[in-house]
RNA sequence: GCGCCCGUAGCUCAGUUGGAUAGAGCAUCGGAUUUCUAAUCCGGAGGCCGCAGGUUCGAAUCCUGCCGGGCGCGCCA
């Protein structure tokens, strides 16, 4: 239960109340009545900002409408006090009892701590790494890889019905640069010496493989046939077995697509003429000649007349083309087909995970998403920033032309998928992120992921411990919800949980906000709390959680532990990361 | 020139979508260890929230204009 909800209906019905003797006049806009809590310890435990908001409507003083709420929350039997403070703020306190409730909630409630069905079961689709398919992923994919899949975790644990896909641009330029790279290994393979990949096309290794299936599936045949002869076979052979290393990358970080759309299928199913006819009958397709864009030397600008949509209609900058002037379609008409196709599939909600270099792509796109279903769908576009890699504070050297890049699975394997995926978290996705070899390795308060996950192997470091003293007692779940919590008494357990019983809270607006770094902020906050507390034991031993000779204490503290720990577990499952129960 | 993102402690960043006296970590200074794992904890110092206006009970947060940084700007994907 997220307890601020609770408080929410509780004060929309006391509202309520007042509008009925007339204290409040009827018909008013509640939405700007927020249940939160207070930065200051010392405001309580809940603050209520109703009077601020209502006031002037009401024609009431704010103090004086506080008053009128407060007496009615009063009369809940867990507030120990209701504080009318400054310009009008409530600020409610809620008895120790009410929180050591808490615990034994949080124990039932298990795995499911934290969801909530605020998604209603509404379908979301997350599109995210998307990478061509013309080699191995490296380090920048893996952001908008985790980001995405994090996301998608996200809101599957407030109630969406998630559905995880990649679209893969298996056409165009690129995949003929890879074809012809691919053609390079296959003879090769046939025993040909070709010295060094000519610059402009694939260089890498992984290409051989490849190569040498070619060879055995067609022998000869391709090796001095002219390229328009074997570019479509050997673009069939290479396209699925790029796919197979991408998700043999992804795998090492436990992504998992459910659904892989292909553009080629776009163009050769005719999907998007159908989209364009369809956004032809609105009217937002017209033939028509842009203005070159100012300020920059226009000096290869030839006005052309083209087909172009009407993005400037739904926000955009400028109409957008759909035709190039071969005649076939642009990169962004597939696109628009594909977006069409997943509003067809029933996707209200999209979500788009880019690189931030496609900074420039998303009003189109969220112009073509609105054209397409007349505005029932919503696109967001969450741009995620480059990763600096970094060794000991010095950059790590990659040579790009050379196609030198550090791969995912060279940084998985150095550092480990959990880390990974938590550091990654670790920023704003918009914001630029350090990825620094050394100190992601490093175990210290420095390194997020190491602090939390110690926090979670010392939570099972006191069951261990506890073993030892009370083994015939089981000390599994359904044993500890039945531990007395009011023996919880020592205010930095009364915190520890008040940390805990906003996790709900925490996981919905992190999820409504598409904003996965939140958790990891969370957790890291929930860990500081519980590592203040497990020191406060160091310094006077009656404070441990363990404690010999008392089991009823011992069964308290451990229950407050198990909750703990549970929150942990499940805000870095939330996350991806495997919580470790010992870290020796 | 236009659009998008960003500007918060010396450094790296949060800031609960408009709340109260702006918070963490690092670095710095001082303290806690016969330990349920000190890989931790407690305390001190550190601020014109880029600048200037505006909106209102209330602004780091919203609006406008500047300054500074990043990304992008017809037929690449």
């Amino acid at each position: 239960m997220n307890i601020f909800n609770t408080l929410q209906e509780q004060l929309q019905a006391i509202l309520g109340d007042l509008q009925d003797q007339k204290v409040l006049p009827g018909g008013l806009d509640l939405s700007a009545v927020a249940v939160e809590p207070p930065r200051d310890k010392s405001h309580g435990d809940v603050a209520i900002n109703a009077a601020l908001v209502l006031a002037k409507k009401a024609r009431l003083n704010p103090r004086e409408l506080a008053g009128k709420i407060a007496q009615k929350l009063r009369q809940d039997q867990a507030v120990k006090a209701v504080d009318i403070v400054g310009p009008g703020f409530i600020n409610v306190t809620f008895f120790n009892s009410f929180w050591q409730a808490r615990v034994n909630e949080i124990l039932k409630a298990g795995k499911k701590y934290g969801g909530s069905k605020i998604g209603k079961g509404e379908k979301v689709n997350i599109e995210y790494v998307s990478a061509n398919p013309t080699g191995p992923l490296h380090v920048g994919h893996v952001r908008g890889a985790v980001f995405g899949d994090a996301l998608a975790n996200l809101l599957e644990k407030v109630g969406y019905k998630v559905t995880r896909e990649y679209y893969i641009n298996d056409t165009g330029a690129q995949i003929d640069i890879l074809a012809r790279s691919v053609h390079f290994r296959y003879r090769e393979a046939l025993g040909e010496n070709i010295g060094d990949i000519p610059e402009g096309l694939y260089p890498g290794d992984y290409l051989k493989p490849v190569g040498q299936v070619l060879a055995k599936k067609y022998g000869e045949k391709f090796k001095n046939a002219p390229e328009e002869k074997w570019l479509a076979p050997f673009r069939d052979v290479a396209v699925p077995a790029m796919m197979a290393l991408i998700k043999e990358d992804l795998g090492l970080l436990g992504i998992h697509h459910q659904v892989f759309s292909s553009e080629t299928k776009m163009h050769s199913a005719g999907e998007i003429l159908e989209a364009i006819d369809f956004l032809k009958e609105k009217g937002v397709i017209y033939q028509g000649v842009l203005e070159p864009p100012k300020g920059r030397k226009p000096e290869d600008w030839e006005p052309r007349e083209q087909t172009l949509f009407r993005a400037t209609d739904f926000g955009d900058d400028v109409d957008r083309p759909l035709v190039k002037s071969d005649g076939s379609y642009t990169y962004f008409a597939a696109d628009i087909a594909y977006h069409y196709d997943k509003f067809k599939r029933g996707y209200l909600h999209q979500i788009d995970v880019l690189g931030a270099d496609h900074g420039g792509y998303v009003k189109r796109l969220q112009a073509a998403v609105k054209a397409l279903s007349d505005g029932q769908a919503d696109l967001d576009v969450r741009l995620c920033q480059m990763v600096r890699l970094l060794r000991g504070g010095q950059p790590v050297k990659m040579g790009k032309r050379s196609g030198q890049f550090v791969t995912l699975r060279e940084v998985v394997d150095e550092v480990g998928p959990g880390v990974v995926r938590f550091i990654m978290l670790t920023r704003k996705n918009d914001a630029q992120l350090d990825f620094d070899f050394d100190k992601v390795k490093e175990q210290s308060r420095d390194n997020p992921v190491f602090y939390v996950q110690y926090a979670h192997a010392r939570a099972h470091s006191a069951f261990r411990k506890a073993a030892e003293y009370f083994p015939e007692k089981g000390l599994e779940i359904k044993a500890l919800t039945g531990a007395d919590a009011a023996l919880l008494e020592d205010p930095s357990e009364i915190d520890l949980i008040k940390a805990m019983a906003s996790w709900p809270r925490v996981v919905e607006a992190a999820a409504l906000a598409h904003e996965p770094h939140r958790i990891a902020f969370y957790l890291y906050d929930l860990a500081s709390e519980f590592h203040s507390l497990w020191n406060k034991g160091n310094d006077d031993p009656g404070l441990r959680f363990v404690i010999e000779g008392n089991q009823a204490l011992t069964l308290a503290r451990l229950s407050l532990v198990r909750a703990l720990a549970l929150v942990i577990a499940e805000g870095l499952e939330l996350l991806g990361v495997e919580p470790l129960k010992e870290m020796r």
